[in-house]
DNA sequence: GTAAGGGTTAAACTTTGGTTTAAGTCAAGG
DNA sequence: CCTTGACTTAAACCAAAGTTTAACCCTTAC
């Protein structure tokens, strides 16, 4: 097994096209160094890098925020599993007002489209800006179809 | 209350920008008359268009999808209590998957970032094709900080 | 020697979901 | 009469996350 990578066997091992590494790379996310010829090298830490970065995508991370994340390891060598624990642990509380958003949204969907609170700014169902409020009861707005009961004002 | 609505009224009673209305009408998700001097006049029901609209973004539509959704509703007047909640009881199974997904994400993180596994394609953590997944035991490669083991092959 | 199969770059293009801008119409108020 | 505010349009613009294209360089194989 080769000390270093091509970005194609970077691509092929990491399951990413090889624009989408030297994207990454314009964007700090991932460093390489290059051979006389221009190639570019990257060390096998970058494939635990790019499965970091695919992770932390999924959980909603932007790319930015991804930065922001790696900025703070060590580029020279390849960080320790305690430093990785430590960037993804701060995931937790996100994920979990996700869940509880899905859920809230999943759990008051049957009661409440369909009945005139969906038409309100007010619905929380419409606005769930407030993460907690999809652990609460939801809309109580069985109002059958009249929006004016409920929109005017 | 006005029978119909300008679109100012319509922005600011769904909370939406008025340039959000007009590019949702070029997409057809929303109709409007006109008057003879050619602005739209929107009837109420248009509300819980935009509604239902933000709400299946929310679970995660394209407006592309969405106006596929609405395509079998009555453009000629407001859907019934019932028909709306056909339309949104489809995306019950869509929610539980992403939720099932996130939960994935999040119960297996501690243990499966920082491990040698993430570094691999085959990782579930970095590949969640498969929604059921996120309901098993997750990965079980905690192996340490050597990528050989996991990435070889 | 020439073709194939990597690699390189900058720049343009793609998609989604809109917003912004420029230029114009219209009605009401002072 | 003139301004103000709300409306109209087409077209340009934006951000994110890449992909595609065009032109070029190397190395290896035949």
């Amino acid at each position: 097994m080769a000390e270093v990578l091509t970005i194609g066997e970077v691509a092929e091992r990491a399951g990413l096209a090889a624009s989408a590494i030297r994207f990454y790379e314009r964007r700090g996310l991932v460093t390489a160094a290059r051979e006389a010829n221009g190639q570019r090298r990257f060390r096998r830490d970058v494939l635990r890098r790019l499965a970091f970065i695919r992770v932390a995508q999924r959980v909603g991370l932007s790319l930015e925020e991804i930065g922001e994340a790696l900025a703070g390891l060590p580029s020279d060598r390849a960080p320790t599993a305690a430093q990785w624990q430590r960037l993804s642990s701060s995931w937790r509380g996100r994920l979990d007002e996700r869940i509880a958003l899905l859920e809230g949204l999943r759990d008051n969907l049957s009661s409440c489209i369909g009945c005139g609170c969906l038409s309100l700014r007010r619905c929380w169902l419409a606005n769930p800006d407030d993460a907690a409020a999809g652990l609460g009861p939801g809309p109580r707005f069985l109002l059958g179809d009249r929006e004016e009961d409920v929109v005017a004002g």
